[in-house]
DNA sequence: CGGCCAATTGATTAAACTCAATCTGCGTGG
DNA sequence: CCACGCAGATTGAGTTTAATCAATTGGCCG
């Protein structure tokens, strides 16, 4: 019998998406099948470019199946503010079908791989495989709890507050679909990147910076970081874990 | 012909969910009456009492017959950050399926007619009212702009920038439900909810909207707003009106 | 007439921004 | 192998926006 249920499990080399999916529920082979066989048009994105535009026609959804992108709003007067970060595993585009125009823009933080999906296979997905429905519909739920979380941050949050529950919603995401190292994770963006996600000047994300590293609260080695004492962090910006952590199915 | 698309629009009397999605598309009877009666089993919950918290089982779908109500997060410094609001023909709860308990709160606003329904019964929508199912799929893709609106307006907009944006938010989509009374609208909040909007203080809130209004933008009555020249608050906000009014079917 | 909540005002403080250099790591062409 | 160039990180100084604290006022209801 467990040799059943470890057979189910998505393996490492199961694309992004099925890890996530995988983490909540278990998948039968059919719908892993299915999830990757979704997945064979892919396309590669090299960090920096545009894939998503505001204002512009939008008739594909993505699938991140490695990489970064930010999915941003930018202001006339040269301001931008990036209103959340897609990662492996996320999807892009969900309710497309019923939106003419994007009404944000997405950029690859790193390069990236992405699978373009047609969207009307979401309404195939949600005849045919209610299991896979239902996770993507959790993802669309979860989405708007990590949406309503940056609004906290921007809203209520001081500047360092705004830095650790960041970094902790990056590392809880990340650990989902098992990018994460232990308390380490990758953090490829430069303080520009920063300043504009958390609505701060990068000349304060490098102040802010520097006192949580000589706290002893972080560590960073080139683009990667370390949470030295998770509890701590997550009492210093009361980060609520069951944002991220609550599903049902 | 013309008379049969006239009868086939919502009349003024219908739910305030039928008026909207019946301003972006030709519902038929058949669905006007599916939506009124989903609506069968309604609630008053008067002004101040939350209905929704934040970590408590959450098993209903709420759609907003009248009333504001917001959708907030508290956190323990005593510090709130408003989401959303929620106004006549918004729906909170879409996702409430996959979601074991709420990841935010919601309280009346004002006294509000909440029509509770079960939420299996999307899944009846999605198999048996494709044209129903597009339009809360709609919904929620234009909840997502709106989000996305407020990470903007928290980010990157200055305090009286801020206001401008929140409240052309509110005129637009207020007007899809035909609750504007030409460039009038009722503003139920106090300034201290604006604040807890807009992540300022209260005593700022009330500074910047005695400027705005000496400054012949908006005029207020009582708890109604007047927007004195919506191209120029449009320009100096920097507001998309795309971002709400966008969609397809 | 209180009582109370919300709005308003004044004074001071604090957080974060802007501007302007400087420094560092790294890749590249000579 | 080295000088150069460049993007990103860091630092310092002065400024601005908005927060905080503390009253006071206004409107409304019982």
């Amino acid at each position: 019998m467990p040799s059943i249920i470890t057979d189910l499990r998505p393996s490492p080399e199961s694309s992004a998406i099925v890890r996530k999916l995988g983490a909540m529920t278990l998948l039968s082979e059919l719908e892993i099948d299915f999830l990757e066989s979704l997945q064979h048009n892919t396309v590669n994105v090299p960090a920096g470019m545009d894939f998503i535009e505001d204002g512009n026609d939008f008739n594909a959804t993505f699938f991140v199946r490695s990489g970064w992108a930010i999915r941003y709003v930018k202001l006339g007067s040269g301001r931008r503010q990036i209103l959340s970060y897609a990662l492996p595993g996320d999807v892009l585009g969900l309710h497309v079908n019923f939106r003419r125009k994007a009404s944000y823009s997405a950029a690859a933080l790193t390069d990236l791989e992405l699978a373009v999906v047609d969207p009307l296979r979401t309404i195939e997905i949600s005849q045919n495989y209610p299991v896979l429905a239902a996770g993507l519909s959790w993802c669309t739920a979860r989405e708007f709890a990590i949406l309503g979380d940056q609004a906290v941050r921007l809203g209520r949050l001081s500047a360092s507050e705004r830095l650790c529950h960041l970094m902790l919603e990056l590392w809880h995401r990340l650990r989902l679909v098992g990018d994460v190292d232990g308390p380490w994770f990758d953090m490829p963006m430069t303080q520009e990147v920063l300043a504009d996600t958390l609505g701060l000047s990068h000349v304060h994300i490098n102040r802010q910076m520097q006192k949580l590293k000589s706290g002893g609260l972080i560590s960073v080695d080139k683009r990667r970081v370390r949470l030295n004492d998770i509890e701590k962090l997550i009492a210093l910006s009361e980060f609520d874990v069951k944002h991220l952590a609550e599903f049902r199915l």
